[in-house]
DNA sequence: GCAATAGTGTCTTTAAGACACTATCAT
DNA sequence: ATGATAGTGTCTTAAAGACACTATTGC
């Protein structure tokens, strides 16, 4: 029962071998002054015994009835089976898909890339993923040398490039810092991501405007230090300008 | 006469369903002050006889052996097969994938996105595709009605969203311009992707300062017009700042 | 000459960079 | 009191927006 037209466009797709869909997250956050990155030494080969990103293979389903999950899901899905982290702990967000035969020696595999930014007290909540994979937080300015499983020493480079592009005009920055934050914290990301230090004073003007215009807001309380607390801030709503 | 351990990682992917992977194209041209997208009007179901963006699937080889072609080439044999168009004569950029389960009814299906930048001499020169499909320029403003097939508008809402984002920090409008080209026709490419009119003097500032900076040259020759002839310019490198 | 468009100049506001300085906390 | 870090102020330069004005071409 069903239409000629749709039998013949199906046969027309039929010929085409299909690839196989991975989708592998990026997920950074920033301890100190430094931007890390999340990473599994592999057990199996290809790759066995190296650093890899983590990620895994998009469900879907039977292809007819049940179409199976979506990208924006099984990427939050391979984050809470990876680090135990539940989406609205981090900011997830798609920046490109890898697909260069060859990529994976096994099979033709493509690559859709997701980066997660992650606050550093939620950060420390990660736990080793469900394959009982060994995971460490590394330092991307450290991983020059050290080459990653696969392309994902390429695909961490294309993420930090977008991420550096991001930062000074979408709200990407309030995602590395805990909910409430004070201003220093705040220059910390700024000079973590760019990779260069921030002027105290400036970057502070920066963050007053940003009070003035509605997008930040006081927060109650003070960071308690080891010299003169400081005073916290929240992040309300809309990328600024 | 395989590893023991690729075979039990090839077999832990097997059970996985596959998804058909489609690339698809948001080919802009600019026409006078309005961005214009080339759309198809499809002739089989589903959505017969609404307008789409051209695509195709991506070819995967027996997927071991040979893997088949990378994404950028797909995207640039669709372009081909679609326009007759070759790339160097477009700014071809992948910057999204879609795969939200029902998007097409047929089966699984994810698009890898391209948008294609063409200049207006070039765009001329586009002859219906090899599918023999009826193909048309259309301006995005006026869009907003009317569906297009599948997900199609909301990609290329996104398309242009992504443009309109890179337009002032990058060298993306060099390629909505002849390869020579005047302030005013420069100008009509902001104009068009910003959807605002540009002040005259004021966009003449910032040429003259690329002009300085290297990022543009002076070019030979004048462009005849009904009027005062204008200038000629040129791209030279790098994108700016 | 005249219409049309290329091209110039000026005034104001906003934001960035550099950098000296003051204030307030824990110990 | 003192060291450390939060927070303030100022000077300069670069760039954006608004807008009045002049110059050069085709017809």
């Amino acid at each position: 029962m069903r239409a000629p037209g749709l039998l013949e466009a199906r046969q027309s797709l039929a010929p085409y071998a299909r690839p196989a869909v991975a989708v592998d997250l990026v997920i950074l956050t920033r301890v100190d002054e430094a931007l890390h990155v999340l990473l599994i030494r592999r057990g199996e080969a290809p790759f066995a015994g190296r650093l890899a990103l983590p990620g895994g293979f998009l469900r879907v389903g039977d292809g007819v009835e049940d179409q199976g999950e979506d990208l924006d899901r099984a990427a939050a899905r391979e984050l809470q089976e990876e680090t135990g982290l539940a989406p609205g702990d981090v900011l997830l967000e798609q920046f490109a898909t890898f697909g260069r035969p060859g990529r994976d020696p096994r099979m033709r595999v493509l690559s859709v890339a997701y980066y997660a930014l992650v606050r550093p007290e939620v950060a420390q909540r990660v736990r080793a993923g469900g394959d009982a994979a060994e995971t460490c937080w590394a330092p991307v300015a450290e991983l020059a040398g050290s080459t990653l499983a696969f392309d994902h020493g390429h695909i961490l480079e294309v993420a930090l490039g977008r991420v550096r592009e991001k930062l000074d005009t979408s709200s990407l920055a309030f995602s590395l810092v805990p909910e409430s934050f004070t201003i220093p914290e705040l220059r910390a990301v700024f000079s973590a991501v760019k990779g260069e230090p921030q002027d105290p004073g400036n970057f502070r003007r920066k963050v007053k405007r940003l009070v003035e215009d509605g997008v930040l807001e006081t927060a109650p309380g003070r960071r308690r230090t080891a010299s003169k607390p400081a005073a916290l801030y929240r992040f309300r709503a809309a990328p600024r300008r």
